[in-house]
DNA sequence: ATGGCAATGTTTCATTGA
């Protein structure tokens, strides 16, 4: 079984690759952040045509999550938003599908350190660890997956001496995603050896990609149970040079479940 | 120190993203 996670910013302009992506990749479920979408514009039927159910929950112009799901592996119990926290962005999905519990996040930006943004984005960490922390036990075969916004390591960061202190890279969003991990949430991708200088997002400025200028701030997270079955993990950076491509590049995790 | 690129919208620039 195959879980991925792709911020398209904007899935009216990136549906064509999405489409031709899942194509080349046909995954069991697909997480997607930045629809950009309200849910009476979401491409349900073009989406189905691929052999893809969708659930979703969007609005205008910012934010928008969405859960594809093979038809033959239909997505239940969908859960909207994190329970008992107040937000009107939408920016949680969470489903099962094939016994395993996903659960999409975008994380808010944060915008600068001395901002009211940065403030809601820790304190929307704060929430999400909460629910977490309860949601893990209720579900041993936990998937957290999506745009996290923050980069873990000095590893993920092209220049990590330059993004000291910045928003993504900040000791307290470090800490915040710390924290989740520490609710036994392992990062799948550091599971497995990979290639120095990987990372999921690159500015579409200065050249970003073609410098290798990038952050890895898209996370698979995975339960103990799930860490046990997890046998790979990637970047398909390749999606990045495309024609038009969202500035994040798709992560697929690869679980031996039956 | 600044801008640079892309997407959006009661658009023709301002706002946001990362």
């Amino acid at each position: 079984m195959k879980i991925a996670t792709w911020n398209v910013n904007s899935l009216k302009i990136r549906l064509p690759h999405v489409l031709d992506w899942l194509a080349r990749n046909p995954v069991e479920v697909l997480a997607l952040q930045e629809t950009k979408l309200t849910d009476d514009k979401f491409p349900t039927k073009e989406l189905e045509a691929a052999g893809y159910h969708a659930s979703f929950v969007g609005q205008k112009t910012y934010n928008g999550v969405a859960l594809l799901s093979r038809l033959a592996m239909p997505a239940t119990d969908v859960v909207i938003d994190i329970p008992g926290f107040a937000d009107e962005q939408k920016r949680v999905i969470s489903a099962t599908v094939n016994g395993v519990r996903v659960v999409c996040v975008y994380v808010p930006n944060g915008q600068s350190v001395d901002s009211d943004k940065y403030r809601y984005k820790l304190a929307w960490f704060q929430a999400l660890h909460d629910w977490l922390s309860r949601e893990i036990v209720a579900h041993p075969k936990l998937v957290v997956l999506g745009d996290y916004n923050v980069a873990p390591e000095d590893r993920d960061v092209h220049d990590p001496k330059a993004w000291e202190g910045q928003v993504l890279f900040s000791a307290p969003e470090k800490a915040a995603l710390k924290a989740i991990a520490d609710l036994g949430l392992h990062d799948a991708f550091r599971l497995f050896e990979q290639a120095p200088k990987s990372y999921s997002w690159w500015d579409y400025r200065m050249l970003g990609f073609r410098r290798n200028a990038g952050l890895r701030i898209d996370h698979v997270l995975v339960s103990d149970a799930l860490k046990a079955v997890c046998s790979a993990c990637s970047i398909d950076r390749e999606e990045r040079k495309k024609e038009q491509p969202s500035d994040h590049a798709p992560v697929v995790a690869t679980f031996d479940l039956a």
